[in-house]
DNA sequence: TTTTTGAGTGACAAAAATGTAATGAAAAAT
DNA sequence: ATTTTTCATTACATTTTTGTCACTCAAAAA
């Protein structure tokens, strides 16, 4: 999901270009000002913006500089006239794109995404198995889109057998992936513990697995139910 | 570090064989029968396994047979004779080349990496900033090598930082990242203590950051010093 | 069927993580 | 130079994690 700062003074343009946004799968924040924007800002992780020039408190400008002292975020201008685009050119201040109010959504959408584009950071490096889904990126494990706590140990065996799905892990093979090599013995059994610790925390139903399957006599595997 | 298995029973040639892979850097793990071999594939994450065909305990066919019920590890068959020869390629049991004994320890090397590079599986998927390492595949955060124990939270906030180098997170996005948008509020100095605490693991001297850095009156980031 | 084997469970003590508050130190502003 | 602001540090109570044990349950073998 995409999120989006809309700033701009107009309520009616605002709530007009969040409809249209939302619409199109965007997450919107908006802010009627400057300081507004700032904060906002500081307070969430956003993709793009887009800036009107003429805000109440500041110049859309003095915004820009200020975020840019925190941020790369790509920033679309919303100008109100021809003579403010000459300004967004001439001035280099690292805008990545303006468009002349009023604009087509249509229009909007396609810049947006060409600055999105342009700008694209790390791909978002995800493993999905069944209603599961591991974020490696923020090493975030969601299911059904809600974020599940796991621990430290939990993740890290999670992920080894994620990692190799439908390859059958030994108890003891986990153990010294998981386990520095020559740290203290550890039972083998508090491994299935884990296996059930993990499964409360991600399985639907932790009497029919979906996810850590069990292989009878020789360990775990991830992946689908034959 | 590749890590192998050596399966063969006469010790001359195990250890000779040993001592060449041990100068190419390969890791390795050596059984003298079958049975010591399987033991070891079920405790130990082996990259390939070089298996002999006559073993005192079991063939080198069984062998595999046994492996290939919990592992999909390459393996190279070791041949005394060509008679062996066509019987490998004859069963196309799964191995995933041949070599006749004697032969070139260069022959060996270079079929070892074909075969390497034919299974390849994910590349690992790293993060390095100064003398750390992040494996975000395993989750594994190293120092200098060494493996560094980060909690859950620890390793988010770490990800959040160098996921983007040198961009400058204000505490309270951190935060945001990090715990749920809608989780009771918390302290902006706990992030402060957090980050604290991962440089006390990560840093070498934690009067004097590496690889975070605090940017005064806006945040934390991760990067070089200027 | 009965027996045996391996996996799952619940409870527990010890250790570690977590979040906060109070205090100290350093940089910036006055 | 003094005050203010911001970050760093220490210490602490609370909660959670961690590893193990004893036990139950289920699947496979006899």
């Amino acid at each position: 999901m995409i999120s989006v700062l809309l700033v701009e003074d107009e309520n009616a343009i605002l709530m007009g270009l969040k409809y249209c946004l939302e619409q199109e799968n965007f997450c919107c924040f908006t802010a009627a000002c400057g300081s507004e924007a700032i904060e906002i800002m500081k307070k969430n992780t956003i993709d793009l913006v887009l800036l009107d020039l003429n805000l109440p408190d500041m110049s859309g400008f003095q915004v820009m500089e200020h975020l840019r002292k925190f941020s790369e975020v790509p920033i679309i201008f919303l100008t109100a006239n021809l003579e403010e685009v000459s300004i967004v050119k001439g001035l280099d201040m690292g805008a990545d794109d303006y468009i002349t109010k009023p604009f087509k959504t249509r229009e909007l959408i396609s810049r947006m995404n060409a600055v999105l584009r342009r700008k694209k950071k790390y791909s978002s490096n995800t493993i999905a198995i069944g209603n599961v889904l591991v974020d490696l990126n923020s090493a975030k494990v969601l299911k059904n889109g809600r974020d599940v706590m796991l621990t430290a140990l939990e993740y890290k065996i999670l992920l080894t057998l994620l990692m190799n799905p439908q390859m059958v892990f030994t108890r003891e093979k986990i153990l010294a992936d998981i386990w520095d090599v020559n740290e203290a013995y550890v039972n083998d059994n508090t491994l299935t513990v884990y296996i059930k610790r993990i499964r409360e925390k991600i399985e639907d139903d932790v009497n029919h697995p979906k996810i850590i399957l069990t292989v009878r006599g020789v360990g775990y595997k991830a992946g689908e139910v034959s």
